[in-house]
DNA sequence: GATGAATGAGCGTTCATTCAT
DNA sequence: AATGAATGAACGCTCATTCAT
């Protein structure tokens, strides 16, 4: 599996770092120790000196890998939707029927991560809860118009459109199948939020797997003509 | 109109004050220029000491009002939700059938504001924008949980809860319109970031009403039968 | 003297400082101890911080009245500027002879000075050294294009020309005289550098007053037709 | 003419590299590049890092050569004081005129170097440059007194020395010599700059050799009898 | 001999905040 | 009530430098 997650993983990032932090032993304790400690403290108060603090190292050297921690933060969403998107790959591939293609991708998209990767370093689950509660502030900035055109988002919209398609397969006269799944995908993280923190946005008991059953609901209900 | 905006709009903000901005000359200043600057450089940028500047007067001042940037925010958002239920209220008032008062509820929250609102000295389509970029950055924190139990986020909660019993109404067995209506808030706020700033995640026209008529077609078929 | 001083002394400053040093203790110790700082381990080592410590104070203090070292460098030399055309229209004051003012004139501008002068917090023997060895660092730079345009080396051109025009009094078709001057002023400063620390350099014996003598008779034979 | 230069030129500098640049292409490329960067972006932005950048290089790999960045400076003036020197020998060869010495000599010291020499790699256009703005901070430093024991000033001093003893052969009761021609050769320096950048400090017209001229007849004013 | 990787140290700057007036 | 002055704390960043290969 391995051999496979690095060919199909390692995308479009070259635009986030200076250097590939998967190539030594320090970025990628940058890698693991920064996804936990952004978990730990939120994106915000996270900085590259507590990071370093935290590896025991120096703040110069997290900078040989990472411009800023903005950047940081554009590679660990970006690796997140490649990571996505080969999990797409293997859910949907030798499945012949749309409507079971839709429903698994609308699954994947909105459930949580539970299994455990083997042969992937970095902590996926914790990886996805960083990127429900802070990857809408990697683009949620003034500079999103010239990081979008250094092609940063590519993976995203890669991803929104595959499964427009198959929407589009379902029904070919549905006129917004991009941004029914980037409602999906958003809101799915936005109801995950709330349902820990804002429980009245939502209607979530906890346990239940209500997002993911509304999502469906919603979709197929959404499409059908 | 005035009098009725006074009485509805001010509800739930004490918590995010220290001294109500709408009371002074300065408080009024802050509120407008903050919003003006917030607009112009993005929250991320915008300090209290580029506000004091703005507004000929020093960071201390500003103190007075809000304790932080943050607060000041918050203020503003929960400004723009008791704003939003005020216009609700008119908009769905007389009006006997669920389905129509659900249909103006949608187009309310998914349309841009473009009338001028007499007798409120704030901007209100100068906030919109930045509700829709600036606001998840409100909640999307660490300290979401205390704010909460604060009651900061209220008015939020009663837009939602109030759309919901719309669609209650319409459905009596619909299990999730506290999910679906912020699905439908949050989205539109989303769609509309994207379509000015990364149109391959939606299908939006420029000029067009694709937001709102997607939505509206989502709720009715989502909530049918 | 003083209330001449402060009239006199104060003028092109204003885009050298952010609040005016001279208004206030803090301002003012910044001012002595960052003269005698910038003596003693010289302007490249020489960084707020090391001030700030020096005044037991802090680095953004000393940030709300000069933007960069480079700008308090500046205001220390315009300072002296001012202050050495204060004293030369002093000494030419009620002179009628030319070649007596233009001899004084010189003597001024290449002798150290020795006195006291009261009514200046400002250690202007010290100051002297700093300018003699800083102040062309202040002008070598990329920036001098527009802090030129700012008007910060006014004084200093004012003085070259003043003293350039008794040399015109003198000889009405001498083609170079600010170019006369300026060689003086900043060989003066060379030459002291000179014999202190690389005496071949020079001629000058230490305890002679070599280098006024030298200057004095220079700029005679050059003028003289 | 290379080889005279190779034997001539490479003189006082070893205390100021770790291994000649001169022997190796990286040596030398570290030489061209670093001359044209410290044109471009100035002596203070100028670093280590920027240069190997620019030469697809490491900063260790230029360490080996140079201690620092203001060695690599002491080695750009020296050489060029070598060099000057040499073309000094050349343009004084055979001539008896003690005076048409003097007179080709300041013609040298004073105007702009404009030929190309075959044989040397170096610019030696932008190196004058580099001198005329940056040499001065070479020696206004806490470290000269080290360096001139190193005998790094040695190329300088020597030039000056030479010159000197022409002004002696005209007038052997001349005090003041060196001081005279250190004067010249500085104030020289400090005119091309003013004439760019603070032309109301010189009298110079652009285009014309005022500058020559000017202390071709102070030279020889000054050293009459 | 040249390089890649990493680091220690410190700089310039800004922020949010407090205190005295 | 508003302001002016000052500060503590930390951030982001870069530099010069070293070490192992």
């Amino acid at each position: 599996m391995n051999s496979i997650l690095s060919k199909v993983v390692f995308e479009v990032k070259e635009q986030t770092f200076l250097k590939d932090p998967q190539t030594s032993d320090l970025g990628n304790r940058i890698l693991e120790t920064g996804i936990d400690l952004i978990n730990e403290i939120g994106f915000d108060a996270f900085t590259f000196r507590k990071l370093a603090k935290e590896i025991n190292s120096v703040e110069a050297s997290i900078y040989r890998y990472f411009e800023s921690k903005h950047k940081l933060l554009l590679y660990l969403t970006t690796w997140h939707w490649s990571f996505t998107e080969y999990r797409l790959e293997f859910a949907l591939a030798n499945v012949p029927s749309a409507k079971e293609r839709l429903t698994r991708a609308i699954k994947l998209l909105t459930s949580e991560i539970e299994e455990d990767f083997h042969g992937v370093d970095i902590d996926v689950v914790k990886l996805s809860n960083i990127v429900i509660i802070e990857s809408s502030k990697a683009y949620l900035t003034k500079d999103v118009d010239q990081e979008n055109e250094e092609g940063i988002f590519i993976g995203y919209k890669q991803l929104v459109k595959r499964v427009g398609q198959i929407v589009l397969e379902i029904n070919p006269e549905f006129k917004y199948p991009n941004m029914l799944i980037s409602t999906v995908i958003e809101g799915a993280h936005n109801q995950r939020f709330f349902a820990e923190h804002l429980p009245r946005l939502t209607n979530v008991v906890k346990g239940e797997d209500a997002i993911t059953e509304f999502y469906l609901k919603m979709v197929f209900k959404t499409i059908s003509k």
